[in-house]
DNA sequence: TTGTAAGCGTTATCAT
DNA sequence: ATGATAACGCTTACAA
């Protein structure tokens, strides 16, 4: 955590602006001028700056024109960490912000809460305008970004939200996406539907468990607390709780995982224990990542588009940048869509 | 790609160094040194500061202390991609990193070479310290980068590094890698080994490219050029070529895939033409990416340590930042090691 | 059309 | 123990 004691002895400075203008005898304004296409230059002047600029291999320093500006084209990204949906929803970033001039820079939280904090700190500290975050699974608190927040530092948030924070999001429709999954299940003749979820204070987990908990309730399906089941996001903690569920007293019929990571340790367990998938036990995942319909079976999942919901957080937050006034927060809501494949069809193959 | 115009106009003013001087009555030089414990500044106008400091919520200002230092204590990442092995990399260059006191700023190419020039402009622009690049797959000039070598930027190559670039590198031994994957398919009683390669111009799929066919040579086995295929690292281009190949008049026994995308695209393809593997064509991907285990059948796939690799080159990075003199470029060479799954075994089930 | 000077927030050098 | 001042590289009034 310490900063580096040791400097890096034997950089040959870049040319600034001054020595172009040493070097062609007018002031550093003239050259500041010409570099930047000014109307009132002498097209000549302007002509013996930039090929100079070319000659000394000139690059503008943009940190020393952050400190004059105070702001510096680039965008700070947050993620907690870079599987397959973050970096699609950085990409759908990147495209966006590149093409509006700015510069994205990406960090992983790794999933740490006082990562996410340091992280927000370096880039805050002078480097980007504004944030685009995905909360780690350990972060509560959200007072580092409501500070941001209350000095109208542009920021967005997406996926992983903070609930009780007053900002912009764009996120999935957590709930529908749990419906359509468990509504689906039922459909297929599931009746004791388990649902593996994330860390219980991630806002996602909670959204997709409230639409697991009404669909239940529609179909008149009791709740049994045993068949849900809080792990964490990795698939060696999800085979284990897998395990756990079918040599317990509730055997489930069907699982609805809050990830295809998660789904595919319960399938691992599934096929550990020979039980068949889905004729003994359904599987539902969400994501859809690449790997759903590589598996055997193939896993049906909660499809949700991530380059887009990248894309939008990235418009979002432009729109922030480029408003004059103060923009009120708002909550952009993506519609997600089931992919069925065969883990989940008992019926109808 | 232009500069955004607009400004965002109500953004309360971070507090400065200035702010706490003027509220305490002492100078800016004072503050700034009791901020950074100096040891000859009054414990009393220290803890004013401090107390000051916390009261405005001050947070010193990165970019100036960059102007005046000419140094960021960030590390510009330039990487063709977020796929599971660079995303792995990254979190090794991340670990290594931060506990040094570097912040990590990730940029993707997208395999764009001018997209691969724009990050390193901007990143360099922005005053990072130096670079740590994985080439994008158009690149086949480096130039911007031997403009930074030349400068003595401090810079380290992994994994795909330009062949021709005076650099300080950290490589997979990749010749051993297609060694140990084709001696295996061999030694499996395959002789009509295909080679799904990636683009000719990537180091990576030459140096793979030779380890092949030093092998064949080695078992006295006959080149035939209609068993090497180049393709763009998507898995649809992977799909076709295999249907070719399964076409063509020269059917292999075996297929060696520059990476496991590729193989799952061949994967696909020998199933819709129902050819058995591994009894009628062995398969052998490449980087043991997590869903190499997870496909039927599980595919082998030679792995390399992406995590140690970028772990190392990051520290390579930071060991050039402490020296004081010059340090010479060197290559790392890591080991693959080939894991052995159902896809190419074809004895001794 | 061009130049001078102030200022962005900080550190470093030299005084006091 | 503290302060003035120059400097980092650039932009932007304001002058000329």
């Amino acid at each position: 955590m310490k900063a580096p004691h040791s400097r890096h002895g034997h950089q040959a400075k870049p040319a600034t602006i001054k020595d172009i203008a040493r070097e062609l005898g007018v002031s550093i304004t003239t050259v500041s001028r010409a570099m930047r296409d000014f109307p009132d230059v002498n097209p000549q002047t302007r002509q013996a700056v930039l090929d100079m600029a070319r000659q000394l291999d000139y690059q503008p320093n943009q940190v020393a024109l952050s400190l004059v500006t105070s702001h510096t084209n680039s965008i700070g990204v947050i993620v907690p960490n870079l599987d397959y949906f973050f970096a699609t929803a950085v990409r759908g970033i990147d495209e966006l912000a590149i093409e509006a001039g700015y510069t994205v820079l990406t960090c992983q939280s790794n999933e740490s809460y006082g990562r996410e904090i340091t992280n927000t700190q370096r880039l805050m500290n002078g480097r980007v305008d504004g944030l685009i975050v995905s909360l780690s699974s350990e972060t509560s608190n959200v007072d580092h970004f409501r500070r941001l927040l209350q000095r109208s530092v542009p920021m967005v948030f997406f996926d992983r939200v903070g609930t009780d924070l007053e900002a912009t999001k764009v996120m999935l429709d957590n709930y529908d996406g749990a419906v359509q999954a468990v509504s689906h299940l039922y459909e297929q003749g599931c009746r004791r539907i388990a649902y593996l979820a994330g860390p219980a204070s991630l806002s996602i987990s909670n959204q997709r468990k409230k639409g697991y908990l009404g669909t239940l309730e529609k179909y008149g399906l009791s709740v049994r607390e045993e068949l849900i089941v809080h792990c964490p996001f990795d698939q060696a903690h999800a085979y284990r709780a897998t395990l756990a569920l079918l040599d317990g007293p509730e055997r489930p019929d069907a699982i609805f995982a809050i990830s295809d990571r998660i789904a595919v340790g319960a399938l691992l367990a599934l096929r550990e224990r020979g039980v068949a998938v889905p004729e003994e036990v359904a599987l539902v995942g969400f994501n859809d990542e690449p790997v759903a319909a590589l598996l055997t079976p193939a896993l049906s999942s909660v499809g949700q588009p991530a380059f887009e919901m990248g894309r939008l957080a990235a418009q979002l937050f432009i729109e922030q940048m480029n408003s004059d006034e103060l923009m009120p927060p708002k909550t952009e809501l993506l519609k997600p869509r089931l992919v069925v494949r065969e883990s989940s069809l008992k019926r109808g193959r």
